[in-house]
DNA sequence: GCGACAG
DNA sequence: ATCTTGTCGC
């Protein structure tokens, strides 16, 4: 049941799933490569295209990406945003001939309603440890210091979900949390780690990019 | 009951 | 997410 046909069934599941999540990363896990992955829409129609984007770490150079175009396989509901575009990413994520360390999701992780957002589900599936890059909270959270690589906890209710991450100073944080196999702090380093010009991570930016770039492409062509 | 609500 | 121009600032 990758994708459910209800509502109710798309909440259950991912109540079921949350149990599979691991919030400690592999033993020695020092990643070399990280993925981002992102999906571009097209406005009232249902078509929808994926891009995966594989950085190293340490200089940012852009090594492999691969993309999906398809059709939204549900529709746009807060909290379960993850079952309309896990399967374009899935079958994009597929065809990289590379794996890589680390996987950047363009949303939550942790830092949703039952623990499971988009980052949640995309480790799990992957079984690869993925941090979830989100540029909107779902909570309220205290502003953590204007300084590059300050924190600040994103709570739901007495839980500690993940964090908001100042990437730049000046510039509205990112918010930080675990997706699958890697912890808080580890994630956040991560992701300032792939943040050094932008607020956003690279991985995100390329992803981003790459998805608006192909479905440009193929709405063109399917004319 | 009402509003809020990743992308 | 997407529809959209210019503008301020590093």
């Amino acid at each position: 049941m990758l994708v459910p046909s209800t509502v109710e069934e798309a909440v259950t599941l991912q109540s079921t799933l949350a149990a599979a999540v691991v919030r400690t990363p592999p033993p020695g896990f020092a990643p070399r490569t990280a993925a981002g992955l992102d999906v571009a829409y097209a406005v009232g129609s249902e078509l929808v295209a994926a891009a995966v984007v594989t950085v190293d770490i340490a200089t940012g150079e852009v090594l492999e990406s691969a993309t999906e175009v398809g059709t939204a396989a549900f529709p746009y509901v807060p909290g379960l945003f993850a079952f309309r575009e896990l399967p374009a990413l899935l079958t994009a994520l597929g065809r990289l001939r590379t794996t890589p360390d680390l996987l950047v999701a363009d949303g939550h992780g942790l830092a949703h309603p039952r623990r499971f957002g988009l980052a949640c589900h995309l480790g799990v599936a992957t079984g690869l440890p993925t941090i979830g890059v989100a540029k909107t909270p779902m909570a309220d959270y205290p502003p953590p210091a204007d300084t590059r690589g300050a924190t600040s906890p994103l709570r739901d209710g007495d839980d500690e979900v993940g964090a908001a991450l100042r990437t730049r100073p000046g510039v509205k944080p990112v918010f930080v949390s675990v997706g699958h196999r890697i912890d808080l702090a580890t994630a956040c380093a991560q992701v300032l780690a792939l943040a050094r010009r932008y607020r956003l991570p690279e991985t995100t930016r390329q992803a981003d990019h790459l998805s608006r770039q192909v479905l440009k492409d193929s709405r063109g062509e399917l004319r």
